[in-house]
DNA sequence: ATATTTGTACGAAGATATTCGTACAATAAA
DNA sequence: TTTATTGTACGAATATCTTCGTACAAATAT
């Protein structure tokens, strides 16, 4: 069965996946920037990601080191197919429209996407 | 502040999007179709979903009936906004990248998102 | 008129997620 | 060696979300 990572999880996993492998201060350090959480917090949360399979951990040393078990692409992946049922009727297309109009890509976004959008659409006029 | 519908919520947001006006049954009888919880309880999710200001009702008659107050643009939006946040890195391309390569969005759909594109982005090498 | 159905209100149990305190081991500093 | 620091483990309090039972009013059917 597919693992949802909850909110604070996902926090945590952006961490992690921004270092590749971590322990918990680092990720504490990094989101007490962000947001004041006491270092158990994080660390049980921690504990809790690796009961559910989310992280895997090496304990050889008394600190140990995290890494992600999902990929960044796994949870893009998830997420996305979460909200495109939920709140854009299965419209892939809705959802990018949407995303391109308020969250104004910049100009070499655009590029990149259209070029991207070449690959299997074809020129449209060449 | 934001209101950011649960899970719930927004499966009966879904249904009173596109019916446009409900009453509890309308809702219950739709969401009755792929899972199978009581009538309180969805009624409780409505007055709980009035209650946050997520929906608004006409109590005139004995059976109330219920509007969204939040339309599903503003949902796409809060979910978007989220999950660019916490899983894209802050990127949209990188968002509508992977929600195409996945997805798989349909020759015409592409169509449009380039059309859509062109707005903006202007010719490329004009 | 009485019983059944259909509806709202709402307390409370259950499930899940989040936060923190405390205990205790190992390392580092005095 | 004693003290302070840094770390894990984990129980338990909160908070939030979900589900349901029960009470009761209004409308409908018998």
């Amino acid at each position: 069965m597919e693992i949802k990572p909850t909110e604070s999880e996902l926090e945590i996993l952006q961490v992690i996946w921004k270092q590749g492998q971590c322990t918990v201060r680092d990720v504490h350090e990094e989101l007490a920037k962000n947001k004041d959480a006491g270092y158990t917090t994080t660390l049980k949360l921690m504990q809790i990601m690796h009961d559910k399979g989310l992280v895997e951990r090496d304990t050889t040393a008394k600190t140990h080191l995290y890494k992600a078990v999902i990929t960044r692409e796994q949870a893009q992946q998830t997420a996305l197919d979460k909200i495109i049922s939920t709140v854009f009727k299965g419209s892939t297309s809705d959802l990018v429209i949407q995303a391109l109009g308020h969250h104004r890509a910049s100009k070499d976004e655009i590029e990149a996407i259209k070029n991207y959008l070449d690959q299997f659409g074809g020129g449209m006029e060449g």
